[in-house]
RNA sequence: GCCGAAGUGGCGGAACUGGCAGACGCGCGCGACUCAAACUCGCGUUCCCUUACGGGAUUGUGGGUUCAAUUCCCACCUUCGGCACCA
């Protein structure tokens, strides 16, 4: 008889699981034998995963962890099946945070960023990653940015950068312009520190990102997440439709896009944005007081006062007339700040009737509503009548020639008849714009162009790359680059005229940096070129590219740009960088907050391994949550974890007694090798919560069985053999410490991922669920092979069921083979 | 307004292909150990009725398909994310 007690006093003195004594030596032990080293081996599969760089703010975040860690142990999963796996790391160490910070405490921007990086570097080895650091790569460091700037040129030389002068967007905490991507929300603010932005008339450097507009819209070679594919979908705002020219009667043609252009006999009027350039000319002097009224209270108001949706149209007649070019009719030009400059020409052609928004402005100003598609599902249109205007497609209706065109037919037929007429031509337009680069501040790779007065912008020549940012800088944020007030550093000579010329003042934008990191892995020391091509050969494409969603349509847009253009450049091979993308979700306060200082519901990483050790950790965040959606944080919740961790390693260490049957053998390798088939089912998956409490489980029956006297036997071995592995990848430094302790040899981080047994993980008996209507009555142990009429008689025999049957046969009896007898009355 | 994702116990979540809803863990309750507490271990824990045996309800709501629905279909509600006068 065995109880509580009596193992209590058969217990051997093991030493307590202390991971603060065995974690920091086994990191020393594997960084000493550079056991996560990545090279190039042609004979072995390579994996590279890839991990979001951290931008050094100082600390770890546990978000860091949260993403970092999982992805950890998925490339562990991936080496351990035998796959050459690299997983580097690097920082994304140039922007605005060091400047600001710097300003605060008055030191160098450079200094603040490489003593984060330290202190992060030492993090990330106290969390046990597999990171190869040989292939660090720094962006701020000038062997990076030479080569940030080098793709700069390339850009410029291909035609892909070039500047002009336009209203960006300025953010006036920042004291920079921002991208689009960089512009959050119906207020538009500034997506680093929330302040609104505002509009600037600059000259700014631009990638020509709209180039690859429809090539960014294919991802059938990419297995990327179907809401990463949704938001860029989205946010590329592919439009088709057709451009079609108007006449006016002061000379110009005026340009615009339509996406109906089969309600072309409606347009009843033109509207052009305030800011567009044949405003002038189009308005007539008794108009221009007015005119000139409207556009100077357009320009005062902001961007969100404008684009305000909610506002109530408002716009001025210009005196001018246009010529619809299939009516021949004149219709009145108007302006109107529901137009925006920055889409399409900046001018519409006003169809009220099938456009809402016209439909408001011609009410509103008494101009003519008519009706030509008429819908066949409606009672005929009376324009009088309609209170909304009608956008759906339909039969055209007092359209000349193609009157009577079913709506099917609407859209190809007007182009056709447009194309031959010479005045319009089918068009695609989209949301998306170019991107622009230029930033204000210091921090940052500088633009390697030369402005010369006689040869205009001319790019550095390669081999006086990189151009190094000076230390001695001014880089207080005055809204001019801090480059621009440096007494020397912009003075040079032009490279085509050698003549005295100045060198651009703007730094790039930091997202340019993080374009091509990926490729800087592979070779951060190369000297010859951005990477060496023979890594470039062996590890890319990434296969596994992990991080936040938040980057869907800034950084996930840009480097798919970059990897594309470089390709067209012939620096890069394949149409993708990254094949498989997935983003975890966010670790949010015990308060259910997105965690920051001011709320004071911040959870440090750093603590939570002084208390539990980074194998808790690790494995806590990989269970609490599901990964791709992220949880609360939930303190308690770590205890479970830890207990889990502490009874492994009494599991392995304390040895148990007696001798264990048949049954329980067998049960115990059936469990085992069931839950190497989930792991690596789940693994694969990236259900990390799946894998530890697939874990659990078999520790539970692991215990159970060792209660009964299964130590020590042949499978039991084979058992702890296993869960060491399957742990391994979890909890990296536990697993070695046991494997080490049972005399294995090392590492256990070298073992094979195992394999199932599919014979032992068979069961052999299954619970037959009996159900009558639906509803369980009974359960019947049966054998697992039972034939469908022995499992229908076994079902009808039983005692819960004769009491429902009362007699009666039943109606039907569905057997579902190895699961289920549902008996229907 | 448009696009997308998600709604399962007190909480985080599980359920591979339509087949036992609630695995695993947290929390909680009871017990063992202890002078006591912590740790650890054992048992219980969706809700309602019932002393029990047992029964009923239940995966946001309402319908539908099916022998059978967390899973498929339709409508709606809520939350979150993105976009927003995009012609």
């Amino acid at each position: 008889m065995k109880c509580a007690g009596s193992e209590t006093m058969s217990k051997k003195e093991i030493p307590a699981y202390n991971p603060a004594e065995i974690e920091p030596k086994w990191q020393q032990k594997w960084e000493t034998d550079g056991l996560y080293h990545a090279d190039i081996d042609p004979n072995q599969e390579k994996f590279y995963a890839l991990t979001m760089l951290p931008y050094p703010s100082g600390d770890l975040h546990i978000g860091h962890w949260y993403a970092i860690s999982p992805s950890d142990a998925r490339a562990r999963f991936k080496r351990m099946q035998g796959y050459n796996v690299m997983f580097p790391m690097g920082f994304d160490a140039f922007g605005l945070p060091a400047e600001n910070a710097a300003i605060k405490r008055n030191i160098h921007p450079k200094q603040w960023t490489y003593k984060n990086i330290d202190n992060m570097r030492k993090q990330l080895r106290s969390m046990g990653t597999m990171i190869d650091w040989r292939r660090e790569a720094v962006s701020a460091d000038p062997k990076y940015y030479k080569w940030t700037q080098w793709f700069f040129v390339k850009l410029f030389k291909h035609g892909l950068a070039y500047h002009k002068m336009s209203p960006v967007d300025w953010c006036p905490n920042c004291n920079t312009t921002l991208a689009r991507e960089q512009v959050w929300g119906e207020d538009r603010h500034c997506e680093r520190c929330e302040t609104p932005v505002i509009k600037k008339n600059l000259d700014q450097w631009f990638f020509r990102t709209t180039k690859y507009a429809d090539e960014l819209l294919k991802f059938d070679t990419i297995d990327w997440p179907e809401q990463v594919q949704t938001l860029q979908t989205n946010w590329i705002g592919r439009s088709e439709g057709a451009s079609v020219t108007f006449r006016t009667e002061a000379g110009d043609d005026l340009k615009v896009f339509t996406t109906r252009p089969d309600t072309l006999w409606g347009a009843t009027f033109m509207v052009l944005a305030p800011e567009h350039p044949l405003v002038k000319k189009i308005t007539t002097p008794e108009q221009w007081n007015t005119v000139q009224g409207y556009i100077d209270e357009a320009l005062r108001q902001t961007d969100i006062q404008r684009e305000a949706t909610d506002k109530e149209k408002t716009g001025v007649f210009t005196g001018g007339y246009a010529i619809n070019p299939v009516t021949d009719e004149r219709i009145p030009i108007w302006i109107a700040d529901y137009v925006l400059m920055t889409y399409g020409t900046g001018a519409i052609m006003a169809v009220p009737a099938h456009d809402q928004r016209d439909f408001e402005f011609a009410r509103k100003y008494d101009l003519e509503i008519r009706v030509v598609i008429q819908p066949d599902d409606k009672d005929e249109i009376v324009s009088g009548d309609m209170a909304t205007a009608i956008p759906a497609k339909g039969r055209m209706v007092n359209s000349g020639a193609l009157t009577g065109t079913p709506g099917d037919q609407a859209f190809e037929q007007i182009i056709a008849y447009l194309e031959k007429k010479g005045t319009g031509y089918r068009d695609v337009n989209y949301r998306l714009r170019d991107w622009l680069i230029s930033r204000q501040r210091y921090w940052g790779a500088p633009i390697p162009m030369i402005h010369c007065p006689k040869c205009g912008a001319v790019p550095v020549p390669e081999e006086q790359l990189p151009i190094l940012l000076p230390d001695d800088v001014e880089w207080k944020p005055t809204g001019e680059s801090p480059l621009k007030l440096h007494p020397t550093w912009r003075k040079t000579t032009c490279p085509e005229c050698g003549g005295p010329a100045e060198r651009e003042t703007d730094t790039m934008d930091t997202f340019m940096c993080s374009s091509w990191y990926h490729l800087r892995y592979l070779s951060p020391d190369y000297a010859d070129g951005p990477f060496d091509p023979k890594e470039y050969d062996y590890w890319m494409p990434v296969d596994l590219y992990t991080g936040g969603i938040e980057h869907a349509t800034m950084h996930l847009i840009y480097t798919r740009f970059f990897h594309k253009a470089m390709r067209d450049i012939g620096v890069t091979k394949g149409d993708e960088p990254m094949a498989a993308l997935r983003n975890q979700g966010m670790v949010l306060g015990e308060d259910s907050e997105k965690m920051s200082k001011s709320r004071g519901n911040v959870i440090s990483p750093d603590k939570l391994v002084q208390a539990y050790g980074a194998d808790a950790v690790r494995a806590y965040l990989m269970f609490f949550a599901r990964w791709e959606l992220g949880a609360p944080w939930n303190s308690s919740g770590i205890d479970g974890t830890m207990r889990w961790l502490r009874r492994v390693w009494s599991m392995v260490l304390q040895p148990g007694q007696g001798q264990a049957d048949q049954d329980t053998i067998r049960g115990l390798r059936r469990k085992v090798h069931q839950t190497v088939i989930q792991l690596t089912r789940d693994f694969e998956n990236l259900q990390f919560n799946t894998t530890i409490s697939g874990l659990m489980e078999l520790l539970n029956e692991m215990v159970k069985a060792k209660q009964k006297g299964a130590w020590g036997s042949e499978a039991w071995d084979e058992a702890i053999d296993i869960y060491l592995r399957l742990l391994a990848p979890i909890a990296p430094h536990i697993s070695e410490e046991l494997w080490a302790a049972l005399g294995k040899p090392y590492s256990v981080h070298t073992q094979t991922w195992p394999e199932a047994d599919e014979e032992a993980a068979a069961e052999e008996e299954i619970t037959l669920i009996v159900q009558v209507n639906g509803k369980l009555r009974d359960r019947i142990i049966v054998p697992a092979g039972i034939s469908q009429e022995d499992a229908k008689a076994k079902a009808l025999a039983s005692d819960k069921v004769t009491r429902y049957l009362a007699g009666k046969e039943p109606r039907k009896v569905v057997v579902v083979p190895g699961r289920l007898v549902n008996i229907v009355l």
